[in-house]
RNA sequence: GCGGGAGUAGCUCAGUUGGCUAGAGCAUCAGCCUUCCAAGCUGAGGGUCGCGGGUUCGAACCCCGUUUCCCGCUCCA
């Protein structure tokens, strides 16, 4: 089961503290969100998750690069060209077009009706570098995160002595001026992007496309995403961007249908040829061992972050209206709570015995935890739930007596005695 | 950006010929009770009705502007 509404998510994601609307006080910023205390642990865990799958390997290194790069950036990498789309409204259906996709650019292909003059959208952001605002300082927000791998490709190979293939992977923020954001944290213009760009000889790269597309449809389902919510999807001729020569979409089936959450493309020698192109340095490969020169091939896994937190929420939610719940079940690894003392009743002996454990996690563990003593068991059962904590741990009477307390499962709801000195290693 | 719908407490919503101090359920907090799954009792906090103007003796309600969200068109990770 998964959620069938993504308002539900919205609803919960707010009361319990994962995702605000950026802003609100003011009336809110179109398209942008704040994650609070829950939704930050939980994308921490994500990042966590997919920086240690990547750069663990002995064959990627990882890579932070600035934002703001030098304007030729996006000139060679095709940007200023291609993500500047001539648009055109129609005034009669109101209905809009590329320009560059109607056959007749007088006539609306819905209705006939007459055509507005095209207008260019930039889906760049631009701004200012320095105090001065005027043609000369103008820089970009980057609109992805690749070009900064691109343009340090030598800088890496050379300072860490490697040797293709390799992989460089990159986490962090991209800037779109999307026409239409929206679907919650889905499509939104500040965004955050997990990619590694992996380098390889010419000739190599079908069988490098076919090895990571499986890599990476594995990440998702090791991390219990549903597999039979979770499909590839191949670009066709005109689907393709301008870099790409082959390119596969790992979708996932949210309440909104199937929508990409990862790419897996072959960008070719298209990169660093156009960043060799206007920079006029030479950034082919040289094999140390053979001696050859040539501008590898790069296969890249891109990813949204924000879509891949937004698929851990959607896939995790249950109702189980049997036991009166809204469970979260995430997996373990990627849970922004992982365990919660509960003592029995907010007692003295109890209370105090509960807190010693609690205090033990702590100072053995970095988990993120929660203490609540607030309210009946079932009921802290339930709010543990909705955020999707995995381990309970109750404290009682008998506790005191046999150095044992009740760990709770979530999914099962299944308890079990475990003796206090068992606990670190049993969870 | 265009067209359509919506915005009242943390959440879900009620609230019209414009009229008392704007309500309910859930949630939250405190106390009582309670030995393992949203029990019960008592009480408390929380809203300039998205924001700004206007009309009116009087606006959550009517008008204008604006903003945000949702649905469609176009774009993308």
């Amino acid at each position: 089961m998964a959620v069938d509404d993504l308002g539900k998510l919205v609803s919960l994601c707010k009361r319990r503290g994962f995702v605000f609307q950026s802003s609100e006080v003011y009336g809110g910023l179109n398209s942008c969100w704040d994650y609070g205390p829950l939704g930050a642990e939980l994308k921490r865990n994500i990042k966590d998750v997919w920086w240690n799958a990547m750069t663990r390997r002995d064959d990627i290194v990882g890579l932070d690069a600035s934002i703001l790069m030098h304007p030729k950036v996006w000139e060679a990498s095709g940007h200023i060209e291609n993500f500047t789309d001539p648009l055109v409204d129609c005034k009669k259906c109101k209905q809009r077009f590329r320009e560059d996709m109607i056959q007749d650019k007088k006539k609306c292909p819905n209705c006939g009706g007459e055509l507005t003059e095209a207008r260019l959208f930039n889906l760049m952001f631009k701004t200012y570098m320095g105090p001065v605002e005027d043609e000369a300082s103008i820089v970009y927000i980057r609109p992805e995160t690749a070009q900064g791998i691109y343009v340090n490709f030598l800088n890496v190979q050379q300072s860490m002595r490697l040797r293709l293939p390799f992989g460089i992977a990159q986490i962090g923020k991209a800037f779109r001026n999307e026409i239409t954001p929206g679907n919650f944290i889905f499509r939104t213009r500040e965004f955050e992007q997990m990619e590694m760009q992996f380098f390889v000889k010419p000739g190599e790269d079908d069988k490098w496309m076919d090895y990571w597309k499986e890599v990476r449809m594995k990440f998702y389902k090791d991390l219990g995403i549903t597999p039979s919510k979770l499909q590839f999807h191949q670009h066709g001729e005109g689907e393709l961007a301008h870099y790409a020569k082959q390119a596969f979409d790992i979708q996932y089936e949210f309440p909104i249908g199937w929508q990409e959450i990862e790419g897996v493309h072959d960008r070719t020698d298209f990169d660093l040829g156009r960043h060799m192109k206007f920079s006029g340095k030479n950034l082919q490969y040289r094999d140390d061992i053979t001696n050859e020169k040539y501008t590898p091939y790069i296969i890249e896994t891109s990813a949204g972050c924000d879509r891949f937190l937004l698929v851990t929420l959607a896939d995790a939610y249950r109702e189980d209206p049997e036991n009166e719940r809204i469970v979260m079940s995430f997996h373990n690894k990627i849970a922004p709570v992982k365990l919660a003392m509960l003592p029995l009743m907010k007692k003295e002996p109890i209370d105090n015995y509960a807190r010693e454990i609690y205090d033990m996690f702590k100072k053995h563990t970095n988990y993120a935890m929660q203490y609540d003593v607030t309210g009946s068991i079932g009921k802290r059962y339930r709010r543990q739930d909705e955020i999707g904590t995995p381990f309970c741990v109750t404290v009682d009477f008998e506790s005191l007596e046999d150095k044992k307390v009740t760990v709770r499962h979530r999914d099962s709801m299944a308890q079990e005695r475990i003796a206090v000195e068992n606990l670190l290693s049993y969870i």
